[in-house]
DNA sequence: TTCTGTGCAAAGCCTTTGCACTGGG
DNA sequence: CCCAGTGCAAAGGCTTTGCACAGAA
């Protein structure tokens, strides 16, 4: 599993820092577009593709979470947590919190296992609304 | 959770009736290009839009079961256990096993409730190598 | 200077939709 | 006869790609 291939060498740009910081701006996860609106918002600009491509990069050097919503489109969000995790997530606002969860895991192999298949990976997400979001009704 | 709505009537026609009989076919998890792909080679022939319409309403009416894989697709599968489940997904062949396992119902449930989730749903699919096609190399 | 990064527009892909025709009941 | 269902083509929405230019090192 390890890539033993070296990141290859990343330049310091005005959008990368701009996208970077828009990430580390919110929990929340976010849409290359909904990125990009919030980045025009900011009275800055950086062009769509570039959005796309730099959370593409992201997530390949394990940067940013990424997951793919019901609706099929990518979400990224800032990387808390190293190791391997799940989400639970506001499917109101849109509030993350990560799961470190080692039953789920052990559950994957073993359900994978029992079945006789191996490279076992899994996609593993929780919805639902949040105290907050609750609470408004 | 019950669907109090009656489903609206239904028709019964050769377009249906060749998407049952493809679905029927397989135990593998379809996309809706990949369907029409079959019943074409098969000589039949039924208009793509049908085959997405057609699909999207055997999934409102739980007659197959359904979800996107990681390139964003949507899949289809005829139905064979009622209950909520999920899958463990040859990323081969297809080839898919369903689980139902009570403990992950309830291991979701239980992490919602201790951060203050409520409606809670979720999306869970394993992936891995089938025996057979492990075999294989 | 060199080569990565960026912008823009075009193209790709899966999927949905509008509309007129077909055919099930 | 009537309306759900179908086919076709166009349009949609997200994402990727080609290419020439800009800018980091």
């Amino acid at each position: 599993m390890s890539d033993g291939v070296a990141p290859p060498s990343r330049r310091a740009t005005r959008a990368r820092s701009l996208i970077r910081q828009t990430l580390d701006s919110t929990d929340k996860f976010l849409s290359a577009q909904g990125l990009h609106e919030l980045i025009t918002a900011q009275g800055e600009d950086v062009g769509l593709a570039t959005v796309y491509r730099t959370l593409q990069m992201f997530a390949d050097d394990g940067e940013v979470d990424f997951l793919r919503d019901d609706d099929g489109e990518m979400l990224y969000r800032k990387c808390v947590r190293n190791a391997h995790h799940h989400h639970l997530i506001c499917r109101r606002c849109g509030t993350t919190h990560e799961l470190a969860d080692t039953m789920i895991e052990s559950w994957a192999h073993q359900v994978a296992d029992q079945h006789g298949y191996s490279d076992v990976s899994h996609s593993i997400e929780l919805y639902g609304t949040c105290s907050d979001c609750g609470r408004l009704g």
